[in-house]
DNA sequence: ACCTGAACACCGTTCAAGT
DNA sequence: ACCTGAACACCGTTCAAGT
């Protein structure tokens, strides 16, 4: 967009015609300046390629063309650098304008989309971890919770708390699948992808217990490895939300 | 307990009369064997004094005095480790018989021990991280959270989806606190322990927020940051407990 | 069987020096 | 102002060698 800006730096010779885009350095061109904008670009390139454990400043400068020092001009550290790619995830959430006669949906819809948001970009839910959410993104997302819980008729109070909840509740099934996935894709390929899948071994292994001192457990393994993950969420919202109703007129 | 074993690396010269105690080496004893349990012990001691982070392969055979290899010979990684250390520390919570007109009180009660437990081991929250509760004292919650709902009439389904909700919060809010403890702590000691509190920023900055575009946010700054973790917690089970309630019979 | 030293392939961050 | 090389103080894990 600035390219005057970025013409200066080699004003020597003739005109010279450049024929790659923007963004889209050709395979010998001057070094591109780096940007807060680049260092996130790469970021979400690698995590999305290579899972949050390949972002480290090392492999970030590394897929910039330069050493991690750099990168300490533009950031200020790794924690920084999630941060940011977050802001730059949240932004793709939508929330929709509140609809009184469908509050309750409404609400599990957006945590739907939270998921979906966290699926999407793999390896985002692990830089979440203890992330205090000061983002625009986030901000607008608890905007739209509020307005729902609001036209729902749920106190502020548990409105608020609410926000925290659903967030919290949310993250948390995000890390827990993407450490499943990242193990299952870490898998050395030749070995056995576990594709009978961790629920029969689990299942199995809570059908050996001793029956004796785990009566339930042992009996109910088919019910407590039952559905995937999609089912579990599914329950997870639908007791968010209908707890919420209930609690809401004790908190305000 | 083997201590016949032991004797047979040295058997040389006349009988030698022990006086340390065995889990106790005198100062200058011979090194005492590694076991597992003293690696669980070392890293428990390590995780209370300085945190998850100081839990390194290396700090733990520093503090057996040995290096970081010889740990391989008894245990296979440092997920391992953190596995044992869960399982020993679950090991302490005790669930109670299900009483079933308090089966609400119930559950509330086991998910605020829960947390106090992991409060109780600073840092053995994030050592939770994406484990898969494969240890007998996760086991054992499991069978006596089950019992507590199967005694209050929840259906199957929902109590064995329940566990899995019930533990997803509980550690999600355990592994903010130890973030914010960790930070909190790692604030250089001369500079300000931030201690007008993070809650007062965090309202200041909604409140400073565009009006316009954050009606609610803005205004519901004080509700938002109202309560400590404890008021948060406690409308986080209720809305659970409540939820779990009202869904029930929709999952059968 | 258990332990060791040394090495391999990594981290995040700092800092003096360059342009 | 921005970038760099080199260094500091770390990681987890492996492996050949010792006892």
């Amino acid at each position: 967009m600035t390219d005057g800006k970025r013409e200066k730096s080699w004003r020597a010779g003739p005109v010279r015609i450049r024929v790659t885009l923007p963004g889209e350095p050709g395979p010998s061109s001057p070094k591109e300046r780096l940007t807060v904008e680049r260092i996130v670009d790469a970021a979400m390139d690698l995590m999305a390629e290579q899972g949050y454990d390949a972002v480290s400043m090392r492999s970030l400068a590394k897929a910039l063309d330069t050493g991690p020092a750099s990168l300490y001009a533009h950031v200020a550290s790794k924690e920084e650098v999630d941060q940011l790619v977050l802001d730059r995830i949240s932004a793709e959430l939508v929330v929709p304008a509140p609809d009184p006669g469908r509050w309750d949906e409404q609400l599990r819809q957006v945590m739907r989309d939270m998921l979906a948001l966290y699926r999407r970009h793999p390896g985002s839910a692990r830089a979440a971890i203890g992330m205090i959410p000061s983002g625009t993104g986030a901000l607008r997302t608890m905007e739209g919770l509020l307005a729902i819980c609001d036209a729902g008729g749920i106190s502020p109070q548990a409105s608020a708390w609410f926000c925290d909840l659903a967030a919290a509740y949310v993250s948390a099934i995000a890390v827990e699948e993407a450490i499943w996935v990242q193990r299952a894709n870490s898998t050395p390929p030749g070995e056995e992808p576990d594709h009978p899948a961790i629920d029969e071994q689990l299942r199995a292994m809570m059908e050996a217990l001793p029956a004796a001192e785990f009566p339930l457990v042992t009996s109910m393994a088919a019910v407590m490895t039952a559905g995937d993950g999609d089912d579990r969420f599914e329950f997870g919202i639908a007791v968010l939300v209908a707890g919420l109703r209930a609690v809401s007129d004790t908190y305000r």
